[in-house]
RNA sequence: GCCGGGAUGGCGGAAUAGGCAGACGCAUCGGACUUAAAAUCCGAUGGUAUUUUAUACCGUGCCGGUUCGAGUCCGGCUCCCGGUACCA
């Protein structure tokens, strides 16, 4: 009797095997065409890895091996992001020391990796918080702070109060804090900032040439928020000042019956009117006390004050009162909006609420309405009315004119704006890298010079948040004063440090050359491994991470010391895993985790089920019924396979063998290439129910390597084992990935389903090369097509070649 | 509100490019093996109708269209999920 597939014994033997000879270390003087297959590197949690983690590394694995098999020298490395929020949150919550918090779960995290089995390089092994890599992360921003990228600015930014620390826009969602989830208010900081939005327009259109999901291309489009339209100069009317308004649509500038500010805007109270002041000034105090939140829940109703100034409009010196309101925001655009009430819903709203007037400018042909006919603002397209020379223009070709009308008279010109702000840069926490800059009495800001990098994180007691808007390094003198690098004399060090995603904007590009101790990297490994050939991760770093590392890596290419624009070039999101119809938490009491998979039924069923358990790319929940298919279908797969061995039944291929076979070969790549990899294991399923019918006659030789060899990179420990088993001494994936003979795949005979007026009469088995002559005849003969169509005359036949018949009758 | 994505048996899901809807798996039912159970193996399994057999009709969220033929294409809806939120 054949022995027993026993995953506990085989998994262990083949790791040992694979880490003795070494056969996931990627190698300097390799030949073969490097691909890079690379995960996005998890935060070491506490917690641990449950199946919902495993589902992408398994499929990049299966990538990775694909790609090893097809001759390619795969760089898969990973590697710890362990800087932070939640590593700091973890480490303060557990007392201990965030760095001895890593160290624990780093290796926890890793026990756990080396389960799933996959291709890893350990000696790639990369972490964010490791002095040797942090200097490169110091040395990026010392870079960006030369080229005028890193600058400081006093300014209201999102501060999370249970954080205790100032965010990015990309970190609120929802006017709450990404992470902890509780509302975010406005705290005045004095900041570092990134100046990403010297980057708007390249992100944007490079978006083009990435094979990325769309709805990811959609996403960073939408963030980013490209808008062309007008800058348009507004004089007031005696102050001698000016405001710059901008707008989309420069063609209803005739219809701007009023003019709005943001209440933060810097002019209001130079153009206030005495009457008004008490109005205003009282206005303005409640705008800056609301939070984000409290702005979007107050349901939309317009609230303003009229500041008693007048503006002149520039195209027909129509006096326009000036008010302010909260719906305009100073952080977009100019902070200011020329009102245009008949033409846009919020302006339309505020009207209403103030009994502001209305002009139509903007009518379809054919339509009559005026002003008192409105019931909402009219956004769509038309011909400009009310519009002095411009009447009788479509409004695509006004908005130029008028735009260059106004450029002809220094007073507008054509703009664009875009949603993203500049990314507020620090964090007043203790856990991330430290901000390379000593602030100088004499010199100013001074960067720190690269061979005093890395800046290190000083061994602190207390590195709880202060929670007064300066980070815990503050209070830590001895690591604060220090020396000028220009003029030696007495400084101070910068105590923010950088955020979380600082490390992950440009760690990809370390794995390549990680021990580099003169560079981040060098030029060779940039060349063979960069652009990543694919990057494997979560939907949820749609923005946050992919934006922050597109900037960086664009940033390092001005630079130049990368040749390439862009780092990812294929993106593929796997979906994520439910338990009980919610995500997987510690709280919930719903994780599965795979120990007791793992000893129960081995990790190559878990990998199989990862994959079987739906498309990829979608949210799936986990069933532990359904686990057990693929249990058996391995089970099934082994049996049959050493049997036949144990039996000595193999014989001679035949034809039907050898079409299943290269059928398998040629299902499995496409599918495989198409990323369907619930389909691919779907197609061993039937291969194997096919094998285990012919298996009483005997099997070839290479319909059960084909089967083992084609399995490897979904269950590689089983491969190894069946491989050896078949009598081979080395790894099945020293092998190379078989190819399909298109001739094998053909049979003598094919079944034609046979259609009368497109419903199915019945099938027709006829030889693959018959005529289409002989074919419909064939198809008329049949018993069932005949009863049908009795009485009946063919007015036509249809025959696509080894698809259909369809006979239309009459 | 706007922008994406989706809806197929009891369930998860298949269906290159308009050509046999429901592959594969789960669950269920029947059978074999067993003293028995588990495991395993074999068979059945979208719905309705007809006594059998087989056949007919219906069936991919809803309504309509194009076509010899529509899950697939076009027009109009409904619901669900994700992103975004006064961005001028």
């Amino acid at each position: 009797m054949a022995r027993k597939y026993n995953p506990q014994e085989i998994e262990p033997k083949w790791q040992k095997y694979w880490a003795e000879k070494e056969m996931h270390t990627v190698k300097k003087d390799d030949s073969r065409p490097g691909y890079y297959c690379l995960d996005m590197f998890p935060y070491p949690s506490g917690i641990g890895l449950h199946v919902g983690h495993w589902r992408g590394y398994v499929l990049s694995d299966v990538w990775s091996r694909y790609k090893t098999l097809q001759g390619y020298q795969v760089l898969h490395p990973m590697g710890w992001d362990a800087f932070g929020l939640p590593a700091e949150n973890y480490a303060i919550q557990h007392k201990v020391h965030p760095a001895k918090a890593v160290k624990v779960n780093v290796e926890n995290f890793k026990r756990q990796l080396h389960d799933i089995g996959a291709m890893y390089d350990w000696n790639r092994e990369v972490n964010t918080t490791d002095p040797e890599f942090y200097k490169w992360t110091q040395w990026i921003f010392a870079n960006m702070f030369k080229k005028g990228l890193a600058y400081r600015k006093e300014m209201p930014i999102n501060w999370c109060p249970d954080c205790k620390t100032g965010l990015a826009n990309e970190e609120v969602v929802n006017g709450a804090c990404e992470r902890c989830g509780a509302e975010i208010t406005k705290k005045n900081l004095n900041q570092w900032m990134l100046k990403i939005t010297a980057y708007a327009e390249r992100l944007l259109t490079d978006l083009d040439s990435l094979e990325w999901p769309e709805r990811v291309k959609k996403m960073q489009s939408n963030w980013i928020g490209r808008s062309e339209g007008a800058e348009i100069t507004f004089e007031i009317e005696g102050h001698g000042e000016t405001v710059t308004v901008f707008t989309t649509r420069p063609d209803t500038l005739f219809g701007a019956t009023y003019m709005v500010l943001a209440p933060e805007h810097p002019i209001v109270s130079a153009i206030t009117s005495t009457e008004q002041n008490g109005a205003v000034k009282s206005y303005v105090e409640e705008a800056l006390k609301k939070s984000n939140v409290e702005r979007m829940i107050e349901d939309k109703q317009k609230t303003g004050v009229f500041t008693g100034a007048f503006a002149i409009n520039p195209i027909n010196d129509g006096k326009v009162p000036i008010w302010i309101s909260d719906y305009v925001l100073m952080d977009y655009g100019t902070g200011a909006i020329m009102s245009v009430p008949a033409h846009d819903q919020r302006d339309f709203d505020f009207a209403k609420e103030f009994n502001l007037p209305l002009q139509v400018v903007i009518r379809p042909d054919g339509e009559t309405f005026e002003a008192d006919d409105l019931t909402e603002a009219y956004t769509g397209p038309g011909k400009m009315v009310n519009s002095g020379e411009f009447d009788g223009l479509a409004w695509e070709e006004g908005k130029k004119k008028v735009t260059d009308s106004l450029a002809s008279r220094g007073i507008g010109k054509a703009m664009v704006n875009y949603k993203l702000r500049d990314w507020v840069f620090s964090r007043q926490r203790y856990w991330g890298e430290p901000i390379p800059i000593i602030h100088c009495e004499q010199c100013g800001m001074v960067v720190v010079p690269d061979e005093d990098l890395p800046v290190r994180l000083p061994d602190v007691e207390s590195y709880e948040p202060t929670g007064t808007g300066e980070s815990p390094l503050a209070r830590i003198e001895e690591w604060v004063n220090t020396t000028c690098p220009e003029c030696g004399g007495p400084a101070k060090r910068e105590t923010d440090t950088m955020p979380q995603w600082a490390g992950s904007s440009w760690y990809f590009l370390r794995y390549p050359d990680p021990h580099n101790s003169e560079k981040p990297w060098s030029e060779e490994a940039m060349e063979k491994w960069m652009p990543v050939d694919l990057y494997v991760g979560g939907v949820e770093h749609a923005i946050l991470h992919l934006l922050y590392a597109r900037f960086f890596t664009k940033f390092l290419h001005d630079l130049g010391i990368v040749s390439f624009e862009e780092p990812f070039n294929r993106l593929f999101n796997q979906g994520m895993i439910y338990k009980d119809g919610a995500k997987m938490s510690k709280s919930k009491g719903n994780v599965v985790s795979p120990d007791e998979l793992i000893d129960r039924y081995g990790r190559d069923s878990i990998r199989l089920y990862e994959l079987f358990i739906g498309p990829p790319e979608v949210d799936v929940e986990w069933s532990d019924q359904g686990f057990e298919g693929v249990a058996r279908f391995l089970n099934r797969s082994w049996n049959l396979i050493t049997e036949i061995i144990e039996d000595d039944r193999f014989i001679e291929p035949t034809k039907e063998l050898e079409r299943e076979c290269h059928g398998l070969i040629k299902d499995v790549t496409e599918r495989l290439e198409d990323m369907k990899l619930n389909t691919a294991v779907s197609a061993f399923m039937s291969y194997v129910n096919f094998l285990n019918k012919e298996k009483e006659n005997g099997i070839d030789r290479a319909s059960l390597e084909t089967l083992v060899l084609l399995l490897s990179p979904f269950t590689p420990h089983f491969s190894e084992e069946l491989w050896q088993i078949l009598g081979h001494e080395e790894s099945v994936f020293k092998e190379k990935w078989p190819e399909y003979d298109p001739k094998k795949l053909v049979a003598d005979e094919m079944e034609l389903p046979v259609q009368i007026n497109g419903k199915i009469r019945d099938t027709l088995t006829i030889d693959i090369n018959a005529s289409k002559e002989d074919i419909l005849a064939a198809a008329k003969a049949l018993p069932n097509v005949v009863r049908n169509m009795e009485g009946m005359r063919v007015v036509k036949e249809i025959y696509v070649p080894k698809k259909i018949v369809n006979l239309v009758v009459k």
